[in-house]
DNA sequence: TAATTCATGTTATAATTCTCACATTCATGC
DNA sequence: GCATGAATGTGAGAATTATAACATGAATTA
């Protein structure tokens, strides 16, 4: 019987955890840092699929490269993920080099991380952990990051000083995502702790917008946290290239 | 004379373009997909360090992580890491369940992260990026993190908001680091900040702990942040089963 | 206690990838 | 036309990685 806490899932949580900065380790290096033989790693992650990705000797984090022969791929990427990427790719207009940005938490601004050029000086204020750890290696990038107790199911950090901070930085643009909208009722998401932190940097920051996919476009979560004449900008996949729809300008 | 739209470049911007979403491109593929042979996108990948990632036998998009480097950073951090795993084992034991604990930046204490047991209750407040990755898998843990602006070089975050932040904690144990360590001079850091954080993290803390490989004794780093007698123990990879050493108590 | 199962390690072998030296092609300049 | 040099291709052997079969050992069950 595998019981929770078994050897083989400690292993596997260690690795995804030592993965989790988007490195890859050689297989000589995981048979050493667990200690066991590259044989046990070798199953350990084709028994595993979809947590963690194999490619070459090398093990990599899960979600970042989708090798077509590799026997990891499974596939279960996100299927609005090129929704988000081409949303976040017009989102990105909006900003400009040298100013300081908010980004949002959750899966769509991810993909934006990865769009900043690497010369693109900025400062970026976050509060996800996913997404300082992928600003991290940006080289132009001024991160900064709101303390406090950390949230698992949003990956986000939250707390009194954290809403302080945020009154006391100078933000230009703020990216801000949203787990359903809706034009009648507004931007809505799952977690109280997350709406706090947007409607204080919506107060804050000179420019508001809304990064989704269409697919958000009509749900309804349990958080309102802006009405829609709040933002300066909604930017979707289907956004044009113009500068976008600017409904409450 | 290689110009600029040479017949390599615009293959590795083809490459580029086509790796541009995440994929690993096998070589086999990629030298079907230029036309080119398996040798010439070798050579290609080799003379444009930086563009393109190249691990086991695919083509991986860059920026992400650095294949080379984390292996050899591995191999680094291997000769001192069984070390520091020891010094890390007899310092857990210095903690107990329900209580709250600090656990400083560096390679060290990383190493403590991943042995504190699944089901132990704790609070940890943290300031350095990398630990907190790794505390955010643990179940039973509830990760507090001091923000502020990221400084690379120790992935560490730093602000007035953090120092303000420590006070207002109930720190039961600190488990600190030092990169030097001297019996009549005390612990020092490479990096200012980083000093503020433990002076003040000291401070607060009911018990403060260095832990430290042997190899650290002897060193002297930039900046002062304890004298030796300000700890209530010191922990090395030697250091006995007994309760270890205390100098100041 | 013996039988069974499962996870892991070991070994040998197969398959793949890497490196090197050398051959070829192509463009350029004399 | 010929020389030159850069870019590319080829093939053999070395090194690395993958697979499969078997061995070990611990935990489980009858």
């Amino acid at each position: 019987m595998a019981r929770a806490g078994s050897a083989k899932a400690q292993r596997m949580e260690r690795l995804q955890a030592e993965l989790a900065q988007g490195r890859a380790l050689h297989i000589s290096a995981v048979s050493k840092l667990l200690e066991v033989s590259e044989m046990t790693v070798r199953r350990d992650i084709q028994q595993n699929p979809g947590k963690l990705g194999y490619l070459g000797g090398y093990v990599v984090p899960r979600g970042m490269f989708e090798p077509e022969n590799s026997y990891t791929l499974d596939m279960a990427a996100d299927q609005q993920r090129d929704a988000k990427r081409r949303a976040c790719e017009i989102a990105l207009r909006h900003v400009r080099a040298e100013e300081t940005i908010f980004i949002d938490c959750g899966t769509t601004l991810i993909e934006l991380v990865d769009l900043i050029p690497n010369d693109m000086r900025l400062t970026v204020v976050c509060y996800a952990l996913n997404v300082a750890e992928r600003l991290a290696h940006k080289p132009n990038v001024t991160l900064v990051m709101l303390g406090g107790v950390y949230y698992p199911a949003s990956a986000t950090f939250f707390g009194p000083e954290a809403l302080a901070t945020i009154s006391s930085l100078g933000i230009n643009v703020a990216l801000l995502s949203a787990a359903g909208f809706d034009w009648a009722r507004g931007a809505t998401c799952a977690h109280f702790h997350e709406a706090e932190i947007k409607r204080k940097v919506m107060a804050t920051a000179s420019r508001n917008i809304l990064v989704i996919d269409t697919s958000k476009i009509g749900r309804l979560r349990s958080v309102l946290f802006a009405e829609s004449t709040s933002f300066d900008a909604i930017v979707t996949e289907l956004s044009g290239d113009e500068t976008s729809q600017h409904p409450a300008s």
